[in-house]
RNA sequence: GGGCAUGUGGCCUAGCCAGGAUAUGGCGACAGCCUCCUAAGCUGUAAGCCGGGGGUUCGAAUCCCCCCAUGCCCGCCA
C-alpha cells in the first residue's frame, strides 16, 4: 500500500541525497540538508565542506555539484556557495492534494515499522489531583505517543502506579485516623480533591507527632509482610485517588493503555527475584544489610536494611517486566528523575536487558516563583486551570456568536478551552522550565490552540457552505491549475507535515508539533485572506480541494496534539 | 561544594544535537484593514552586543573552555 512515492517531500529528500552523495562518491547519511526559509528553496545545500575534496573554491563546487545533478521532480540553483533545490511545484501540488484527499486522517502517517514502543508518562503519586506542574508529563508524553503511533509504530501507553508507597501510605493513615470535620472544605466536588485533604493533614500531622511516623513505617511494613487488610485499604485510597486523576486526564482526551500497579510486581515475586539476579550477577553489595548499586557517593539503595524493597528495585522490576513486551521504551519524567535515570539505565545494562527506555525529561512548572507542591498545598490543579480555560472560553464565544445555542456554545467552549491548556503547555520544549502565569495559560489568540482551531473552523466554514460531492473533488479538480503564490505557499506547508511527524519522533520534540501547526495555520489564514473560493469564477473546485487538504492536515496536526478540530467556532 | 539542565527584543518562544546566506514567530505597544467564504483573523512600524569572556574555524546563537544567573538532584523518600 505505501510506495516509495508516498510523499513527495520526502521522495524529493531522498533524492537530492543519494544523488549528491554519487556525485561527492560519499555516504547519502553523511549529506545534511538545510531546510531555509520559504522563499530560497525547499532544500538547501552548503557546499563550503566540500570544496577541499573537489579542490575547488566553494562557488565552483557548488557549480560543478549542480552541473552534474539531474533531479527527477525538481530543479537546482546555484547561490554563491550554495544550492537551492526546488521541487516542481505541478509535481508537489497534485501529490499532496491527492494524498490529503485520498488519505484524509491517514494522511501524514509513516510505513507501519512492525516495532512495539511502550510510552510510560504521568506515573504521578495517587495522594490527590493532578497539580499543572505535574501535568506538563501526560501532555507531553500522550502527544508524543500521538506521533509515535503516526511515525508507524505500534504505540502502548503505561501509568505506573505507585499504590503502596510512602505517600499512599501517608493518605491511608489520613483516611484511618482524620474525621472529615478536621479538614478544610474542599475545593472541587471530585473524590480526588477531597482526599488530598487526608494526605495534606496527615502530613502535618506526622511533622508534629513522631508517633504518626512510625505508625505509617508500621503500615508500610505490614504490607511486606503479606498484611492483606492494609494493602486493601492502600490499593482503595489509590484507586479512589486514581479515579479523579483519570476524569481530569480525560477531559485532555488522555488515556492510558496499561495501568501497572507497584503492588503487582511485589505480589507476583518479580521484585524479589531481580534482587536474586542482581546478588547472582554480583553487581550489588550490602551495608549494614540494606542492599545497594553502585560505588561512594553514587550508590543508589535497593533495599532497606529490613531487607524491604525501594523505589529504585521496583522500577527496575517493572522496566524488565515492560522490556520483554516491547520493542522499544520510552519513560517521560521530570527533572528530579535525572539521577534515576542514568542509574535505571546502567543497571539495566548490567542486567543485560533490552531494550533499555530512551528517556525525554522535562523541566518544572513553577508557580508565583515556587515549585508546585502537593504536600504543601501550593499549587494550581489541572481541574481549575481546565474550569477556568472553559470559563474564559466561554465568554468569548458569547461574545461572538449570537446564533448558537447554549449547549454548542459549551460544547466549543470545552473544545477551545482544553485546547489552549494543551497547546500553552506543548509548545515549549520539554527541558525549558516554564512559570505558570494565568493570562498565557489562558491565551486564546497569536501562537495558540484556538488559533489553529479558528482556521480549521473558516475550512470547514467553506466546506459546508458548498453542495457538492466531495468525492468529486479528487477527480474534477486540476491541480495544476493551482499557480498563485498563496496557494503553492499553502500547498508546501502541507506537504511537509509528514516531514514533520517523522522528525518529531526522531528527537521526541512534541513542541514541534505546535510550531508547524501555527505556521501552517497562519499560511490558511493568508490563503483565506487573499484567495475567494466559493466565488471563484475558474478555479473554484482547485481551491475547494485545497481547503478541503488543509482541513485534512489541519484536523490531524491538531490530533497529534491531543486538541479537537471544531467545524465551528 | 559536586553533578545535570536552562539563559535569545519589555514578556514568552523557534533555531542549538548533525556550525553556514539578512536570528523564527507570538504577547504587549503603535499605525492600519470587516457593503466580500466567521476580525479568536490579516497588513505594517518600533524593539536583539542570541547571559558575559576567551578559544576552534574561511564562518559560531549553534562546537570547546572559563565565569555569572536560575532551576533540579546529591535520603535505607519516590
Amino acid at each position: 500500500m505505501w510506495g516509495r512515492d508516498m510523499y513527495a517531500i520526502l521522495e524529493f529528500e531522498n533524492d537530492i541525497k543519494s544523488r549528491v552523495a554519487s556525485v561527492l562518491d560519499i555516504d547519502q547519511n553523511d549529506i545534511q540538508l538545510d531546510i531555509p526559509g520559504e522563499d530560497r528553496g525547499d532544500y538547501a545545500l552548503p557546499c563550503f565542506s566540500f570544496s577541499k575534496a573537489l579542490k575547488m573554491n566553494p562557488p565552483d563546487a557548488a557549480s560543478y555539484i549542480a552541473s552534474q545533478l539531474e533531479l527527477e521532480h525538481g530543479d537546482v540553483e546555484r547561490t554563491g556557495p550554495y544550492l537551492n533545490f526546488n521541487i516542481h511545484e505541478k509535481y508537489l501540488a497534485k501529490n499532496t492534494i491527492h494524498g490529503c484527499l485520498e488519505k484524509g486522517d491517514r494522511y501524514g502517517e509513516l510505513p507501519a515499522k512492525k516495532r512495539k514502543i511502550i510510552i510510560e508518562h504521568t506515573s504521578a503519586n495517587p495522594n490527590g489531583p493532578l497539580h499543572v506542574g505535574r501535568a506538563r508529563n501526560p501532555i507531553i508524553g500522550d502527544t508524543i505517543s500521538r506521533i509515535y503511533s503516526k511515525a508507524g509504530y505500534h504505540v502502548e501507553t503505561q501509568f505506573y502506579v505507585d499504590d503502596i508507597g510512602r505517600q499512599v501510605a501517608i493518605l491511608t493513615w489520613g483516611t484511618k485516623n482524620l474525621q472529615e470535620s478536621e479538614l478544610p472544605e474542599y475545593g472541587l466536588d471530585k473524590i480526588d480533591h477531597k482526599l488530598v485533604r487526608y494526605y495534606q493533614k496527615a502530613n502535618q500531622r506526622m511533622e508534629e507527632d513522631g508517633g504518626v511516623l512510625e505508625d505509617i513505617q508500621g503500615m508500610m511494613r505490614d504490607i511486606e509482610m503479606g498484611n492483606k487488610d492494609i494493602l486493601n485499604e492502600f490499593s482503595t485510597n489509590s484507586e479512589r485517588v486514581m479515579e479523579g486523576i483519570r476524569r481530569s486526564l480525560e477531559r485532555l482526551n488522555i488515556s492510558h493503555d496499561v495501568y501497572k500497579t507497584e503492588s503487582s510486581l511485589i505480589l507476583d515475586g518479580s521484585v524479589s527475584s531481580v534482587m536474586q539476579r542482581m546478588e547472582e550477577l554480583r553487581i550489588c553489595d550490602r551495608d549494614e544489610g540494606a542492599l545497594y548499586f553502585g560505588e561512594g557517593d553514587d550508590r543508589t539503595f535497593l533495599t532497606r536494611g529490613s531487607g524491604s524493597s525501594l523505589y529504585p528495585l521496583r522500577d527496575i522490576a517493572y522496566h524488565i517486566w515492560k522490556s520483554e513486551r516491547c520493542d522499544e521504551m520510552l519513560d517521560v519524567l521530570g527533572e528530579d528523575h535525572k539521577v534515576h535515570g542514568a542509574f535505571l539505565t546502567s543497571a539495566l545494562s548490567e542486567l543485560g536487558v533490552k531494550p533499555v527506555p530512551r528517556i525525554i525529561f522535562h523541566s518544572f512548572v513553577s508557580f508565583q516563583g515556587e515549585r508546585m507542591s502537593t504536600r504543601k498545598g501550593s499549587y494550581v490543579t489541572l481541574d481549575d486551570i481546565m474550569n477556568m480555560a472553559h470559563e474564559k472560553a466561554k465568554e468569548e464565544v458569547l461574545a461572538r456568536r449570537d446564533d448558537l445555542t447554549m449547549e454548542d456554545m459549551e460544547r466549543i467552549a470545552e473544545i477551545v478551552g482544553m485546547g489552549a491548556v494543551r497547546y500553552n503547555i506543548i509548545r515549549v520544549q520539554p527541558e525549558k522550565p516554564m512559570d505558570f502565569k494565568w493570562e498565557e495559560a489562558l491565551n486564546l489568540q497569536g501562537n495558540s490552540a484556538p488559533f489553529v482551531q479558528y482556521a480549521h473552523a473558516r475550512a470547514s466554514g467553506i466546506m459546508e457552505r458548498w453542495d457538492g460531492d466531495q468525492k468529486e473533488l479528487l477527480t474534477k479538480a486540476d491541480t495544476d491549475k493551482l499557480t498563485e503564490e498563496g496557494e503553492i505557499k499553502l500547498i508546501k506547508k502541507l506537504a511537509a507535515y509528514p516531514r514533520e511527524i517523522r522528525d518529531a519522533a526522531l528527537s521526541n520534540a512534541p513542541h514541534m508539533m505546535a510550531n508547524y501547526a501555527y505556521q501552517l495555520a497562519a499560511r490558511f489564514n493568508q490563503f483565506y485572506r487573499d484567495y475567494p473560493v466559493l466565488k471563484a469564477e475558474e478555479k473554484m473546485m482547485e481551491r475547494l480541494a485545497l481547503v478541503r487538504s488543509s482541513k485534512v492536515v489541519l484536523s490531524n496536526v491538531l490530533w497529534t496534539m491531543g486538541i479537537t478540530a471544531p467545524d465551528s467556532m
